[in-house]
DNA sequence: AATTTTTATGTAATCGATTGCAGATTTTAT
DNA sequence: ATAAAATCTGCAATCGATTACATAAAAATT
C-alpha cells in the first residue's frame, strides 16, 4: 500500500510547516494568497487527501451518524434512509445503518456499537417490544449524543422527533370506509405500547364514534406486521359469529395477509369485505387488486429528521430544545376499498 | 458532555503509565496478573471505553467497511447486507451502506466517499450502465483497499467475488418451462454488459438449444428491473404476430409487470402464458398468483462475501490471491408456471 | 526614523492509543 | 554470592491534523 501523502510531506516539499499547510488547505486564518495557492497546487499534485481519522480524533467528530430501524427491506424504512442520506451527504456525513429486527436486545447492541464507533448522532425508529427499560437511550443522552426519533418514537423529555399524524391517517382511512357504507369495521392493530400503533388505534376508534356507529372492542386485534400474521388474524375475524365487513390494518403487510385469507374464504373484495392498509408500500399499488393505504411521505420524513439532527449538532449547546415535527399523511384510495368502480390510476 | 475517561486517567489513578494500562487492557504483552486485574477493574469502575478513533488513527484501520448496492429496498440486497452484517459484526466491523440507484456517477461518488471515510474494504454489486470506465475501481485497487464483488461483478484481475451460477439458474428455469410444454419462450433481459444478465441470457439460450426448440432472438428483449418496464415490454411481446407462450424474466419486478399486462390482456396464467422470475423476492410468494422464481440465497451470499473480505484483510499481503465463489441457485416452482395444478406451498 | 499595527508563519501541545527500546526488578543458574 | 536470564514497567515516539500562542517580517502611523 503506497503511503498516503500527509500535510507533513507537503510541508517538507515546500519548506514550510505542517501548520501552514493545514491552514492554507482549510482556507481559514490569514495565509497569504501566494502560499495558499502554492500549497493547494502542491497538494493536488501530490494526490493529497485529508485523513479523516486524524481529523476525527482531533475534532472529536466522526462525521458518521447511526440510523437504526427495525428492518431495511421495507420500502418505508428504505425510503426514510434515502431521505436521510440525501440530506446528510452534502454535509460530509456518512450513515451507518443498523437493523433491530424488532428485538430489544439487538437494539441495545446496535446503540452500543454505534456509540463505540463514535457516531455524532443517532436517528432511529424504535423496535417493538420495548420493555420499559430506557437504559440504552439514556446511555446516548448521558453522552450528549444527539438522538432523533422518526416514525416510531418514544416520549422522552428533550428528545426531538419526526413523525406523521397517525391519528389522522387512521381517522381518514376509517372515515373513508364508513363513507363507503361499511358498518362493521375491524382493526388489525399492533403493539400499542408503540405510539404510532396506539394513535392509529385511537384514530380508528374516534372515526367510528364520530360516525355514530357502534364501537366494538372485539373487532380490534393486536398482531405483528407480517403477512402470515395478517392471515392468521383475519382467519379469526372471519370465524366470528358476526364477521366484519371491512378491515383497517395498521400495516400493509398484515393487510396483504388479510386479503389472501379473505379470497381463500371465497368472499369478494371490496364487495363483501374491504381492506385498507397503512404505509403505502409499493406492492399495494402493484397488486392486481390494488390496496388502499396511507402514505407517510418517507423520504420527506428522512430529510426532516436529518435536518433536525444537523440543527442539534451545530447548536452551540446553550439551550437544548426539543423539536416535534409532525407530517400529514395522505390516504391513497385503491380498489380494495372502493365499491363504486372507477378507473384505477396505477 | 462529560469527558470520557482515557487510559491516561486510569494510569494517573493507579500511578502507572498509560503504556501499561494499554497493554494490560489488550491482554497482550507480559503484564503481571496483578496489575492486569487491577487495571481492568479500575477501567470498569471508571467507565472506561476505548476511543475507536484514536485506535483507528494509530492502526490505520477504521473497522468500517463500505457496502455499495444499486438499492436497499429490494429484499435481495437487503438480505445480502444482513448476511454481511451478521458475519462482520462479531469481528468488530461496521457497515456503511451506500446506494447507487444504478447510476454510474453515484457509484463513483460513493466509492470516493468511502475511501475518504477510510473504510477498510468495499463490498459491492456494480450498477448498471458501466461505461467501461474503471477509474473508480482502480482508485480502490491502487490504494490496496480490499474490494469484493457480490452478485453483479466485473471481471477484474485479482479481485475476488461471490456470485451465483446465473447460467444454471436461467437454464433450470427455462428447462422447467420447456418441460411444462411451453414452446415459444421469451426472455426479459437486462443490460447484458453486466455479467449476471449476460449469463442468464446464455443459460436461457442454451436450454432452448439443448431441447431442440427453435431459438428466436426476437423473443429476447432488454429492459430494466422495474415493474412498469416489465409491463411495457410485455405489451410489445403480446403484440407480436406470433406471441410467446411463456416468459423467463431476469428479474422478479419485470416478471410482475409482465403478469399484470398479461392479465389485463385477458390471457390466463399459466394456462395461456407462463411466467418465471428471478431472485425469489418475497412478493413472488405472497401474490395470489404466486410466481415461480430462482432463489439466490442472499444471506449466504452476504456471509461468504464478508468471509472473503476478512481473509483478504487479515492476509499478510504476501500473495494476493483472487477467489471466485459461486453459489448454486435453486428454482422455486409456483403457480405462475405450473400447468398441472398442485397444492401450492406458500 | 522610530514605533505601532498588521500580516504571515513557525513552535509546540493536543486528541487517545500503541509499541520498540531500555531500564528495573525478580528469578534462576552457576 | 554473582552472573545470566526472565519478567515487568516506563520512556518517548508515532499515527495526521488542528490551533493557541509566539515571533518575525512587512506595512502603516506619527
Amino acid at each position: 500500500m503506497k503511503k498516503k501523502t500527509t500535510i507533513y510531506d507537503i510541508a517538507k516539499r515546500l519548506n514550510i510547516t505542517a501548520a501552514t499547510v493545514s491552514r492554507a488547505l482549510n482556507g481559514n486564518s490569514k495565509i497569504s494568497e501566494a502560499t495558499r495557492k502554492l500549497v493547494s497546487e502542491t497538494a493536488k499534485e501530490m494526490n493529497y487527501e485529508q485523513n479523516k481519522l486524524a481529523q476525527a480524533l482531533k475534532s472529536g467528530k466522526s462525521y458518521n451518524v447511526g440510523v437504526i430501524v427495525p428492518r431495511i427491506d421495507s420500502n418505508f424504512f428504505a425510503s426514510v434512509i434515502r431521505g436521510i442520506e440525501e440530506e446528510l451527504y452534502p454535509h460530509g456525513y456518512h450513515v451507518i445503518i443498523c437493523q433491530t429486527h424488532d428485538q430489544k436486545t439487538l437494539e441495545t447492541e446496535n446503540i452500543n456499537s454505534l456509540l463505540n464507533a463514535q457516531v455524532d448522532g443517532v436517528l432511529m425508529s424504535i423496535s417493538n417490544a420495548q420493555n420499559g427499560n430506557d437504559d440504552s437511550f439514556n446511555a446516548l443522552i448521558k453522552k450528549n449524543v444527539p438522538l432523533i426519533f422518526f416514525d416510531r418514537k418514544k416520549d422522552i423529555k428533550g428528545i426531538s422527533s419526526v413523525t406523521i399524524d397517525d391519528f389522522k391517517g387512521a381517522y381518514d382511512a376509517t372515515k373513508h370506509l364508513i363513507d363507503q357504507g361499511y358498518k362493521r369495521i375491524a382493526h388489525l392493530s399492533n403493539d400499542r405500547s408503540i405510539l404510532i400503533f396506539k394513535n392509529r388505534y385511537l384514530g380508528y376508534k374516534q372515526a367510528i364514534l364520530d360516525s355514530g356507529l357502534e364501537f366494538d372492542e372485539s373487532l380490534v386485534i393486536e398482531t405483528h406486521s407480517k403477512v402470515l400474521e395478517g392471515r392468521k388474524t383475519m382467519k379469526k375475524l372471519l370465524e366470528m359469529k358476526h364477521r366484519p365487513d371491512a378491515v383497517f390494518s395498521s400495516s400493509d403487510f398484515t393487510a396483504l395477509g388479510a386479503i389472501q385469507e379473505i379470497k381463500e374464504s371465497g368472499l369478494r373484495i371490496p364487495e363483501d369485505i374491504s381492506v385498507v392498509g397503512f404505509s403505502n408500500e409499493p406492492f399495494t399499488r402493484f397488486m392486481e387488486l390494488s390496496i388502499t393505504s396511507v402514505d407517510q411521505s418517507p423520504i420527506e420524513m428522512g430529510k426532516l429528521a436529518a435536518q433536525v439532527f444537523l440543527e442539534e449538532v451545530n447548536n452551540d449547546k446553550r439551550v437544548k430544545s426539543e423539536k416535534q415535527v409532525v407530517l400529514t399523511p395522505e390516504l391513497i384510495i385503491r380498489k380494495s376499498s372502493l365499491r363504486t368502480p372507477i378507473t384505477d390510476k396505477v
